[in-house]
Order: structure tokens, then C-alpha cells, then sequence
DNA sequence: GGGTGAACATGAAAAGTTCTCATATACTAG
DNA sequence: CTAGTATATGAGAACTTTTCATGTTCACCC
């Protein structure tokens, strides 16, 4: 706690056992967590197994247990990565974009959504509420607030409201889309374009509703 | 299909080994599905074992497996039940209220699932979607079409509407209500109020905008 | 009220998983 | 080049899931 060094801590709280140091186990970790992505997606959930998990990640058993705790902590650095990467392309989009009438951001911030849908492993069986660190783990539910919070920021330089009130009203409308979304990639793999469609319709029409079309 | 005696099969496709047949037997599948809905209310869902199912259910680890062919099977069938709670409810209370206004409908159909959330072990944690059928089972899919599909029927005769639309309709609105008061409950174990209400105002609106005010 | 076959109960043990740990190797700073 | 730390590894300890051979209980019939 009273540690100069205190920079090295890895930005988010970590549930890793031991954080890699070198570039070597670095990359390890990465593959372990790819080789879950996959796994996951092929086999489902509970038939992952720590076993199969090195073995497709070329690692061995041990290796995974030097920096996992133990195997749910691989699924939700998963979840982890996958926020992260989503939290980081909305930034860069909003980043390129300029401020826009939020009506757009919405739409933009969807459209990621169903591109890490389609894209990234994975990511449609655990992104950042599934099975891990809403059903099994506790200590990740800011995952959402961490989302919530930046969107937040985002919106309230826009929207002439108390921040509170936004806050809450986002928080609604991202637990809408992300249900309405996954519905979508329930249906079919690709995602239902009509739901899709559908989940834009609510979410806007809801934001709009608590906010006024005030630009 | 041609069977005479049809009527003793189980009403929904059974995921068990053997249907219990003698009236001990069906008392003693009911103990283990409450001993398991204790257990995830207690330890959460994966810390389940079937030796606790067992042990706390009074039985030996052999008399589940005589049931059920797997773990998940068990949770499976828990989540049947509360679906058929669920539905029987609804049924109920729409049978004694007569033909209203669909808008009380929905409120009361919201009310039912918060009722069950507060009283039925095990509810908030495997519904109808949750943990098991969303995410390890997927024969399970159309537990929720059914209850969307009961739905329709009951709010077709009230608004003049294609079926189609209103299935469509209704299942998005499904979708929402559970996301939403699942949300409500993640934040407060009583739910909190605050998102219930909001709930309620998502899916009014929504339904309303749909099919406009029409009683 | 005794016999018979199916339904059920049981727990030891086979099969499979998770996680540990003693041992061996690769890095890094000096 | 060398000590000290970070990693890598896989056999095996600990724990779970699932099977199965064996023993009971039940329902039905004579």
C-alpha cells in the first residue's frame, strides 16, 4: 500500500494470481485466454475444462494455475478483455466522430457491439455480465458501472440533466440493449437483423422519452 | 403419438432418465430439486454438488442419478418448474380478473415475478433463461416462446393486431421485463424499487408505441 | 397372504476434473 | 558470468461426477 512502485498495478483490479512480468508469459496468458474464447464458443460453457484449456493454449496445467487462481478467474479475465476492448473501441469512435446528437451514438455504440458479436471469439457467450460475473462471480460486477460510467461522461456534456439522472437512465438502457442484443444472436448467429433493429428502436425511443430531443 | 395413454406423459419434453413413477419417488425428485434450489440460493450455482444435492435432500448420490442423467439436467428441470409456477400463476390471476386493460395486465403479470423472485428459493438465480438454459442448455429455448406464446394468445384477443406482430412484439417486451427486474434484484436482493418501476414504464411504453393506446 | 416383476434405493468404486507442488529451466540485473 | 526471480512442467493429491451390482419396496395377481 505505501509502495512507491504503486504505477505497475495493472489499471484494473486484477484476479490474477500473479501478473505476468515477462513479455514470454505475457504472451502465455493471452494464448490461454484465446484458447478459452475458443473453447467456449465450440464446447459451451461447463464443458470447458483447465486440462483443455492448456492443451489447446500449448501450455501445460501448471502453467495455467501460475497465474489463474483457479478456472473461473480465467473466464472472467475473458470478461475482462472483452470489456476492455469493447470500452476501448467506443473511445476511439467517439474519439474520431466529434460530438454528434447522441441519437448517433447510440446507433455507433450498437454497431460495435455487433461487430465484437461477429468478430471476436467469444465474445457472444461471455462479454460483460454472462455466466461468469453476473451467475459466479461477484467482485466484477462494476464491469457494467465501469461501462455505464464512461457512456456517462460521455452523454453529459450533451444532455442538460443532472448527472445522476443519467447515469441511471444509461445504465437502463444498456441492460435493454445488451438483453435485446443477445436475443438477437439467440435467434441466429449472425443476429437477427429484425431485433437488432427492434433493440435501436427501444433504446432510443427510451432515451428519448427521459431526455427530451433536445440535441 | 398414437399411444392411448397418452395423457400420462409429462405435458413438457422430460429431461429426466425415468419419469418417477410411484408417488415416494416423484416426493423424493421434488426433494432434490428444492435441496438444489436451496443450495444455488446459498453457494450460487457452480459451487453445486450433486453429493450436496444429495445430502441435503436426504438421499443418496445414487437415487438423483436414478432421475436425472447429469447435473445439469437438475438444474434444468428446477428451472421447468419455476417456469411452470410461473405460467400457472399468470394463468391464475388473469382467470379471476376477467378481460382489463392490457396495461393491468402487465402489471400484474410484473408482479407475479417479483412475487416469486421474493418467495420462490432459487428463483432470482435460475428463472427461465438463466445459467442453464441460456448459457449449457439450449433444448431448453423455447421454455421462454412458451411463455410468450401463452402470452399472445391471452393479449390477442384485446388488440387487434396480426398474431405475428404481437408474438414479436411481446417477446421483445419479455425480454426487457426480465432484464431489467433481473437488474433490480442484482442491486438490491429485494429488488429495488426504483428499476421495477422503471421496468414497468419500459414495457408500458413500449407496448404502447407498438400498438398504440388502443384498449 | 404369498409370489413375481418392475420400480426404487444405496454406496462403493470407476472415471474424470481441479489444483498443488517439488523440480527444472529461462530471464534479468549487476 | 552469477545470483535471484520468474516461469514451465507434469505427476499425483484431492475432490466430483457418474456407474453399477446388490438389496428393498411396491403394485398386482392368484
Amino acid at each position: 500500500m505505501s509502495d512507491i512502485q504503486a504505477a505497475k498495478v495493472p489499471a484494473e483490479a486484477t484476479p490474477l494470481r500473479r501478473q505476468p512480468v515477462q513479455q514470454r508469459s505475457a504472451k502465455r496468458v493471452e494464448q490461454m485466454l484465446d484458447a478459452s474464447a475458443a473453447l467456449i464458443d465450440e464446447l459451451g460453457y461447463d464443458a470447458l475444462t483447465t486440462t483443455l484449456i492448456a492443451k489447446r493454449a500449448g501450455v501445460a496445467v501448471g502453467s495455467l494455475y501460475q497465474f489463474f487462481p483457479d478456472k473461473r478467474a480465467v473466464v472472467q479475465a475473458l470478461t475482462a478483455r472483452n470489456l476492455e476492448r469493447f470500452v476501448g473501441a467506443v473511445n476511439e469512435r467517439l474519439k474520431q466522430l466529434g460530438p454528434e446528437h447522441w441519437w448517433d451514438v447510440v446507433d455507433s455504440i450498437l454497431d460495435i457491439y455487433l461487430d465484437m458479436h461477429r468478430s471476436v471469439p467469444g465474445f457472444s457467450k461471455v462479454h460483460f455480465g454472462d455466466i461468469i460475473d453476473r451467475q459466479l462471480l461477484d467482485e466484477t460486477r462494476d464491469n457494467n458501472a465501469v461501462l455505464v460510467d464512461s457512456l456517462t461522461d460521455l452523454v453529459a456534456t450533451q444532455v442538460d440533466r443532472p448527472v445522476e439522472d443519467l447515469r441511471f437512465a444509461i445504465g437502463i438502457a444498456n441492460e435493454v440493449a445488451d438483453a435485446l442484443l443477445k436475443l438477437a444472436f439467440r435467434k441466429e448467429p449472425s443476429g437477427d437483423e429484425k431485433i437488432v433493429a427492434e433493440a435501436k428502436y427501444v433504446v432510443k425511443g427510451y432515451l428519448a422519452a427521459r431526455f427530451g430531443e433536445q440535441s
